[in-house]
DNA sequence: TGTACATCAGTGAACGCGCGTTCACTGATGTAC
DNA sequence: TGTACATCAGTGAACGCGCGTTCACTGATGTAC
């Protein structure tokens, strides 16, 4: 990716040209191999060519910064969410099953992202951009459990949002746990992807979702 | 609590006494107000009393400090999780649940701990000493869910191993999203410890566990 | 009981370092006319 | 098309600060005899 207006090696002159993005992407290179607190305004401003006071042009502040590249991390999230439910597609068992190892996924490749989002204690409505952002990719698999959960019957239809919870913490301990590559990620005796599947189809099976034990989505894994 | 061999405001002479729990005691203090990154060796060092130098005649460096607060906390979980689960009683499910409910207990109750068990990126073998306390609070949930599913007949038996594993994962995910006294934490419109509880119910139903929808503990909350 | 001595635990000063943020500034850009 | 000028984005130096860690040291403790 490039970060700037002008080309590749090119020499940029005074300006910068597109010192916001460079920052976001300085930002995420740090969190990446260091954690969400080992990034610093100045070390990021070296990485992107600038001094250190220039990124105080676009951020208030350290946190700012932060928060900026949460909201952008939602962003992605929802997006990887969205297309691997694919609005219900196959069907709405595996289409949520997609979902779930999606964001496993994305734990896994973006744990720059997962870091600022989840633990670098911003606070979720640290700014309006990033409480819509998070608002957002959670609306998908709430979304996503609503349409689950509509061919049951009245009586026996779960609350959607108590759905979409319970499978958001389940993949999120997963990830944390299990996925992310960190110091501190424990070792487990088979892919998190098939623990996560695993849980989730009993989990809707008791629902009245998935037939019996492997009923539903026959022949995994 | 008292951090010296000496009585309270009593003044201490050039040795401490008893500085190693001393500086367990001011991390846990310091991790608890401002997170695990906020924590320095030269902080701790002047809460309890003595020179920037003196820690490193009882740790090798600051890591090795978190990696025993680490430790101390994984044998706090254990007791606590020991407690609550009661050898299985009044029986498995009940204890079971409360075993769940404890672990959220444990991560409002005791930030500071939870923090450098799980967000200080220490390895879990950072020392033997952690890995070994580490393993011990886990097999405390792990004999549980033995204990748990050995009603079952033996052909519809899931392994031990999953249960155990599916049932930590979900609670650390509300421990993590939900409970944590962090800046990060979220809302819920229910409290934390209901959303456990009925989804470590649904679960269990999935497996037989549990009689019907509200079979198995009725009249909670 | 007394004493010489080894060991231990904490000192205090110093090292080199990097941080966040502010400030008056200046070079570049773009716009009104 | 040209020019004066306002605005914008980045500079570079400085501020005060706190950090981790090392070092030769010294005061306290405990032990062998």
């Amino acid at each position: 990716m490039n970060w700037s207006r002008h080309g590749g090696g090119e020499r940029r002159g005074y300006h910068h040209g597109n010192l916001r993005e460079a920052l976001v992407e300085a930002a995420l290179a740090l969190i990446g191999n260091k954690g969400a607190a080992a990034f610093t305004v100045a070390e990021a401003a070296r990485l992107a060519g600038v001094s250190p006071a220039a990124p105080y042009r676009h951020f208030r502040d350290a946190e700012a910064l932060l928060a900026e590249v949460a909201a952008r991390g939602f962003d992605r999230l929802t997006a990887v969410l969205t297309r691997a439910w694919d609005k219900g597609n196959p069907d709405p068992m595996r289409a949520f099953e997609a979902a779930g190892r999606a964001y496993l996924v994305f734990a896994r490749d973006e744990p720059a992202y997962y870091a600022a989002m989840f633990e670098a204690r911003i606070a979720p409505d640290a700014s309006a951009d990033l409480q819509a952002a998070g608002d957002r990719a959670f609306a998908v698999l709430r979304d996503a459990a609503e349409r689950l959960t509509a061919s049951l019957p009245r009586d026996r239809r779960p609350p959607t949002l108590m759905v979409a919870l319970h499978v958001w913490a389940l993949a999120h301990g997963i990830a944390s746990l299990f996925v992310r590559p960190d110091p501190s990620r424990r070792k487990l005796p088979m892919p998190p992807e098939e623990l996560l599947e695993a849980g989730v189809l009993l989990y809707l099976q008791s629902l009245g979702l998935a037939g019996g034990p492997g009923g539903g989505s026959g022949g995994h894994g």
